[in-house]
DNA sequence: ACCTGAACACCGTTCAAGT
DNA sequence: ACCTGAACACCGTTCAAGT
């Protein structure tokens, strides 16, 4: 176990470390401390490590204190997953323009994707995996959950504008890229890939090399 | 809220079914019941439905009985996701055979894995999604999820003597295949499918031409 | 507004005891 | 062998009360 509180200091910080004072009223943004903590344990043991006394105590709040913020523990893992969206979209982004775009661009993407939920595995899952119950989905994560899916949407058009990519529509070419992506990176959170394709990087690459060849543009017999 | 204890009236009542008189033991094999009920509870509600208290009462049994056949929930738990495992090979192998193998049975088999997670969505996620706790796998579980995958490698080792798809590493091109279709299990399950495709055994046949391109045989320029 | 402690209705699991 | 009830150490959530 490390000490309590000490994720918090990557918080701005109003004051030398935030913990407070026995009895006194939370320092600042307790709704952010809450969403920190709970992503800091789902890191370290996954969703169900997250109770909302522990996270309280953490915290050095009061049980109930959360629901002041929250309307229940699956909003704050909501507000999760819609962070893990935020950064999911921010890395395959930059992937796909630091490569150049274009064929290595999206290689570069799709690795990134793979990378993320590699990295982030229990993050990962609360995105999806139904960690959530979801009967009713938060509409702001819905909205980032589509952003990231644009994401690639948008470096497909590309590619078929560039001619690299036939001109299928893009939705679901999306999806069908979107599946592969999510399936490699399930298997490998769930540890499911063979020890000599261990090397999730290596694979996704094979991946996306052997999708290349079936998405391709038809070798150009245009009027 | 309901009165503390009315389920109980559910229970046929010690006579026409299964049911057993309060006090003696259950009637005949506790363990396959209990195994029954779980999945049961699992396809109406999912795992998070499932508790030991309210199976063992629904079987008319102490709360603790079900330690005499299992050690724990996740035992049983795994126990059911083994019979996942063995109900999706059966599912696949028939396609792939009903199917005539080769090219149309291949596209056969892919829809029905689809498919089979599709109508058992809760069951499938507790094959995969980590619902169990998996520090150490139950071998039998393993062992059953490896056969489903040898189902899969045997037929693109049978499509590849066929001439029908590339040389590659038969193991990595199964992994690459399981990815795309586990991937396009999971969206689904997921709801996360645009309403445009929300068909997804015709989404499953594009996926598959799609990719059928990119692992195709290279043009016969052979020796 | 924001926080608090006590209380409620749940859990999985252990254990001494019964047949 | 197989089953039992009581008990233990947990949960999320509600609610009247405090500042």
């Amino acid at each position: 176990m490390s000490t309590p509180g000490d994720i918090i200091d990557n918080m701005p910080a109003i004051g030398p470390r935030a913990a407070k004072k026995r009895g006194q009223y939370h320092h600042g943004d307790l709704r952010r401390a809450l969403v920190g903590e709970a992503l800091h344990t789902i890191r370290r043991g996954g969703v169900e490590a997250v109770t909302l006394r522990g996270v309280a105590e953490t915290l050095g709040v009061s049980r109930t204190a959360l629901y002041r913020h929250f309307t229940d523990k699956n909003a704050l893992l909501e507000t999760v997953a819609r962070e893990g969206f935020r950064m999911l979209r921010e890395a395959t982004v930059e992937a796909w323009e630091r490569g150049g775009k274009g064929r290595a661009g999206f290689e570069a993407m799709g690795v990134a994707y793979v990378s993320f939920a590699v990295q982030n595995p229990e993050h990962y899952r609360v995105m999806f995996g139904g960690a959530l119950t979801t009967p009713a989905r938060d509409p702001e994560l819905a909205k980032e959950g589509a952003a990231a899916f644009q994401a690639l949407v948008d470096a497909l058009v590309d590619q078929q504008r560039a001619g690299l990519i036939r001109r299928d529509d893009p939705l679901r070419l999306a999806q069908f890229i979107w599946a592969i992506v999510h399936g490699i990176a399930m298997l490998a959170i769930d540890r499911m890939l063979r020890a000599e394709h261990a090397d999730v990087e290596k694979f996704a690459r094979y991946a996306i090399a052997r999708v290349r060849d079936g998405i391709a543009a038809p070798p150009a017999a245009h009027a």
